[in-house]
RNA sequence: GGGCCGCUAGCUCAGUCGGCAGAGCACCGGACUUUUAAUCCGGUGGUCGGGGGUUCGAUUCCCCUGCGGCCCA
C-alpha cells in the first residue's frame, strides 16, 4: 500500500493481532450461512439463534459491553457484545474491529430498554478486515444527517465508499437497474430480439458526432468506437428480423457536462411495417413502465419541475414551433443573416452551416424551454439523412425527438428505406464533409439494395432516462463509474 | 471555449485584514455491563491541491497551473 496514514498504520497493526495474537485468518476464504439482515429485521425477536453478516457502520463502547451497527444491503441491524457472556477470544476479537470490518454475527434477537432490535452475540467471526477508515455519517433520531461523504468529487472517484455510506447514491444504481429491466421486458413481451453489433467499427455513423479512433494492431488500420448502432441494426432488418433491438455503449468523442458523457447507454430498436407514430406510443409506454420500476408515480420530479408522465405526451412541429418561438421563419433567411444573428446570441460556432445554425436556433429558442415531455415532430430532412420524406411535406421528414426540463430524450424516425435517394443523400454527406474522406458505408446500402422493410426506429438516452426518473443533477450521477480527468 | 465558486486532518468544515494551523466526527489511551449523533477525561494526526513571485515571514497577497462544481456558449 503506497499511500499510508496513522489510521492505516493502526488497522494493519490490529490485522497482524488478529492472525498473530488470535490465531484467525482475516480473510476467511468461505464462512457459514448467513440470513440477509433485511430479514433478520423482518422477522424480529427470536430465541432462535439467527446468523447475519455485514460491514460494521457504528461501534459504541460500554467498558463491558459494546454495540455495533451491522450493515448490508440497504439494512443495518444493532448487534450487542456482553464481555461475560462471550468467549474470551470473541471479546478480544471484538477490541480488534473497526468501523468499516465485515462480519458474522450469531445470536438470539431482542429487543433493548429502548426497543432497539438487537443480535445478542453468542459468536463472532470476522470475515474481512477493512485497512481504510470508512467516512462515518451520522443519523440522528429525526433523521437529520451529520458529516456526509457528499463531495461530488469524492463520490464519483471513490464509488465504492459512496456506495457503502450513501443509500441515495445506493438507491439510484438500483433504480437504474430496474429501469433497465423494465425496458428489456417490455420489448422482450413484445417480440423484439436483442442483438449485438459490433463496437469496434472501420467506419462509423448512424449519427453525427466525432468518433474515437484507435489503433487495431494487426491489422494496421485505423478502427472507430460506435457513435451509433443504427447502420447495423438495419441491416437486421434487411436480414428479416422483423424487430430488434440492442442496449449497449455508444461513444462519442465530444465535451462532458452535466447531461453528457463521452461513454453512454442507448437503446435502439426498430420494428418492420411499424413508423414513426408507432415509435412514439412504443416511447410513451416504455417511458411509463420505466417509471413504474423506478418507483415513480404518474410524476417526476427533476430539478425542481414536476414532470408528468401521463401519455399522451405534447406534440410540436419542429418548423411551427420554431417560427412561433422566436417569430421568425428562419428558412427563408440568407446564410449571412443567420451569422449574425447567431453570433449576436452567442450560440453556434463561427464554422456552422446553415443548417446547423437553424439547429443551434431551435435549441435557443425551443428545446431549451419545453419542461414537460413534448415531441417535437416533423424534422428539416437537412438535418435527418436517414429519415423518410413526409408525403406531401418537401423538405420534411417523418421525425421526432422527445424534450423534458430541455434534455433530448430520444430520436425516431420512419427509417428511410429508399436505396437510391439513401446513397445520393449519404454520398452528399460525406462529399460535403472533409473528416469522412468521402466514405459510406456500402454495406449498409448493400442492405438497404436488397430492401429492407418500411420501419420505425426509435434510440433512446438510457443515462439521461434514468437523470430524469431518479433526479439526479447530473449524468455522472447515474454513471457508476463517469469519465474524470485523470489526477496527476 | 468564457465567467464564477471550491480544494485546509481519514470525513464534514471553520480560520488566518500576512505572525507557532483549528473544531466536530473518526482514530489512540483511560472510565463506563441495554447504548444509539452514547457520554466523560486525556491524546495522536496536516506538503493548507501543485509550482513560482512579493515579503523578515505566505495556508492567507500576486502570477501560473491541476482537479472538481455551477452558469453561459
Amino acid at each position: 500500500m503506497t499511500e499510508r496514514n496513522d489510521q492505516i498504520e493502526q488497522r494493519l497493526a490490529k490485522l497482524a493481532g488478529i492472525r498473530d495474537d488470535l490465531g484467525l485468518d482475516p480473510y476467511p476464504p468461505r464462512t457459514g450461512p448467513v440470513t440477509p439482515v433485511a430479514r433478520v429485521v423482518e422477522s424480529g425477536e427470536t430465541q432462535e439463534p439467527v446468523s447475519t453478516a455485514g460491514r460494521i457502520r457504528a461501534r459504541r463502547e460500554h467498558g463491558k459491553t459494546v454495540f455495533m451497527d451491522v450493515w448490508s444491503e440497504g439494512a443495518s441491524i444493532q448487534v450487542y457484545l456482553k464481555k461475560d457472556r462471550l468467549p474470551e477470544a470473541v471479546w478480544r476479537l471484538s477490541e480488534l474491529l473497526d468501523l468499516g470490518d465485515i462480519v458474522r454475527v450469531t445470536g438470539p434477537v431482542f429487543r433493548t430498554r429502548s426497543g432497539e432490535l438487537t443480535v445478542q452475540v453468542a459468536s463472532l467471526e470476522l470475515l474481512c478486515k477493512s485497512l481504510r477508515p470508512l467516512p462515518v455519517v451520522k443519523t440522528d433520531s429525526e433523521g437529520r444527517t451529520f458529516d456526509a461523504f457528499a463531495d461530488t468529487e469524492m463520490m464519483y472517484r471513490h464509488r465504492s465508499i459512496d456506495l457503502a455510506v450513501n443509500p441515495e447514491s445506493r438507491e439510484r444504481a438500483l433504480a437504474r437497474s430496474r429501469i433497465i429491466t423494465a425496458l428489456r421486458a417490455y420489448l422482450d413481451r413484445n417480440r423484439f430480439v436483442e442483438v449485438e453489433t459490433p463496437v469496434l467499427q472501420p467506419l462509423y455513423g448512424g449519427a453525427a458526432a466525432e468518433p474515437f479512433k484507435t489503433e487495431y494492431a494487426h491489422l494496421g488500420e485505423t478502427f472507430y468506437l460506435r457513435i451509433a448502432t443504427e447502420l447495423y441494426l438495419k441491416r437486421l432488418l434487411a436480414g428479416g428480423m422483423d424487430r430488434v433491438y440492442e442496449l449497449g455503449k455508444d461513444f462519442r468523442n465530444e465535451g462532458i457536462d452535466s447531461t453528457h458523457s463521452p461513454e453512454f447507454t442507448q437503446l435502439e430498436l426498430y420494428e418492420a411495417y411499424g413508423d414513426y407514430g408507432t415509435m412514439m406510443t412504443r416511447f410513451e409506454e416504455m417511458m411509463q413502465e420505466a417509471a413504474q420500476a423506478a418507483g415513480c408515480g404518474r410524476t417526476a420530479s427533476f430539478r425542481g419541475h414536476a414532470i408528468s408522465l401521463e401519455a399522451p405526451f405534447a406534440r410540436v412541429g419542429f418548423v411551427d414551433a420554431l417560427r412561433e418561438a422566436s417569430g421568425e421563419d428562419f428558412f427563408s433567411w440568407e446564410p449571412g443573416a443567420l451569422r449574425r444573428l447567431c453570433d449576436d446570441l452567442g450560440i453556434a460556432p463561427g464554422s456552422s452551416s446553415r443548417e446547423d445554425m437553424i439547429d443551434r436556433l431551435f435549441d435557443h429558442h425551443v428545446t431549451s424551454k419545453l419542461i414537460q415531455p413534448t415531441f417535437v415532430v416533423d424534422y428539416p430532412q437537412f438535418l435527418s439523412p436517414l429519415a423518410k420524406l413526409k408525403p406531401g411535406c418537401p423538405g420534411i421528414t417523418e421525425r421526432f425527438e422527445l424534450f423534458i426540463a430541455g434534455l433530448e430524450m430520444c430520436n425516431a424516425f420512419s427509417e428511410q428505406n429508399d436505396p437510391v435517394l439513401q446513397r445520393r443523400i449519404l454520398v452528399e454527406q460525406a462529399q460535403a464533409s472533409s473528416e469522412r474522406k468521402g466514405d459510406v458505408d456500402e454495406e449498409f446500402l448493400a442492405a438497404l439494395e436488397l430492401g429492407m422493410p418500411p420501419a420505425g426506429g426509435l434510440g433512446i438516452g438510457v443515462d439521461r432516462l434514468v437523470m430524469v426518473l431518479t433526479d439526479a443533477r447530473s449524468i455522472r450521477d447515474v454513471i457508476l463509474f463517469p469519465q474524470l480527468r485523470r489526477l496527476s
